[in-house]
DNA sequence: CGGCGCGGGTGATTACGGTCACACCAGTAC
DNA sequence: GTACTGGTGTGACCGTAATCACCCGCGCCG
């Protein structure tokens, strides 16, 4: 078990990390540098979630980095004991298999995400899916706790921090969202932030 | 087997493929729809690979369609009977794991690509990664047999057809890559192209 | 043969987002 | 109190890549 602060790193890229990290509080960021030494987003990671299994696969290095957005409680698994399990007990490898497979669903929805045009969309996308899962169709509003900041948001999408500042502006102004502390998003109108989404309106 | 034509679609978006697709000759895309229809490139596969495995691990639909580039020759393996063997089999599960990772490695890459700034050096890596591995570090120059097209380049880096053309355009007229007939790509000038790729030179 | 479609090549125009330069505010450290 | 930092808000300016509108050449097919 280890805890980490906001803006710690979790996994470094570049080395054989010989665990797997199970994030049990918190929210995490996969980030990669470009060769002129842009921050890239890569994923997010939220709580019930694991990282750093790759090497689990393959024995490579870890490929990218893993930093921690906010305070985040994670319990590392050393990779050793979890290939002998794998080998004894097929229903690990079958999770592990799924969670591989799901992380690759995700990155291809995030890559999609960027060939989008219309730059409020992308952003509204990216709102969407940090909703928690239940609240996407109900009628009420909803919340982001300790939200990524506009920073964070644009490595994801290949924006300047700037522009998601503007396209939150933008949101809030049309009382879409709204800020309720430095910790915690609103949504307040998730209709309409789902057919910004879905680009059936236009911001 | 299966044999398919120039645009042939391997794999459809959505249904729930029950074969893995073994990729003997040709060259293959995996790509995507954002929601207003635009194409997004996601992966080329190339001979020896293949695709198509992710419903084997976690039994969803496939996530994207795969076409064919170039004429190509696969083989099509019924998910099923692999699924037995790989229960027996310890050794297949690894080889499929090992697959998986690298097709997750293989897309942060490329989604480190899109981050770059500059297009010139953008376009420059994709034809690095296009390069046959064994001819990296050779002196003398290579080719790409059947390489993509402008339009295919152009959707895997999120740029316009157009754009990658001019591009092509000042990488001729500096001799660094040649036209061999409408199938073949020459690349005279490896070590150029190499450090146009790492930003080291502006095109 | 003509017609057609695809891949490639090229110029003019323009909208749009990056960049830079600020200012502001809430923490928090001392 | 002051100083400092990180996150945000905002305007001005500018470069650049998308877009549109063409053209060309080639292979294919009836």
């Amino acid at each position: 078990m280890r805890k980490f602060a906001r803006r710690g790193i979790v996994l470094s890229a570049g080395v054989r990390e010989e665990s797997l990290c199970f994030l049990f509080e918190g929210r995490l960021q996969g980030v990669d540098f470009t060769i002129d030494g842009r921050e890239v987003g890569l994923y997010f990671v939220e709580p019930g979630d694991f990282c750093g299994e790759l090497g689990l696969f393959d024995h490579g290095p870890q490929p990218e980095y893993v930093i921690a957005l906010t305070g985040a409680v994670t319990v590392f698994i050393p990779m050793e004991a979890l290939r002998e399990v794998m080998m004894k007990q097929p229903g690990i490898v079958r999770v592990l298999g799924e969670r591989l497979a799901a992380r690759l669903r995700q990155m291809t929805r995030q890559r999609s995400l960027l060939g989008l045009p219309n730059i409020s969309q992308r952003v509204c996308c990216q709102l969407w899916m940090l909703i928690p899962e239940g609240d996407k169709d109900g009628r009420s509003g909803s919340f982001i706790n300790n939200p990524p900041t506009h920073m964070e948001i644009s490595i994801m999408l290949n924006l300047s921090r700037e522009t998601v500042t503007r396209v939150f502006q933008n949101l809030q102004m049309r009382e879409i969202v709204k800020r309720d502390g430095a910790s915690c998003l609103l949504i307040t109108d998730l209709q309409t932030l789902r057919e910004l989404a879905e680009g059936k309106q236009e911001l």
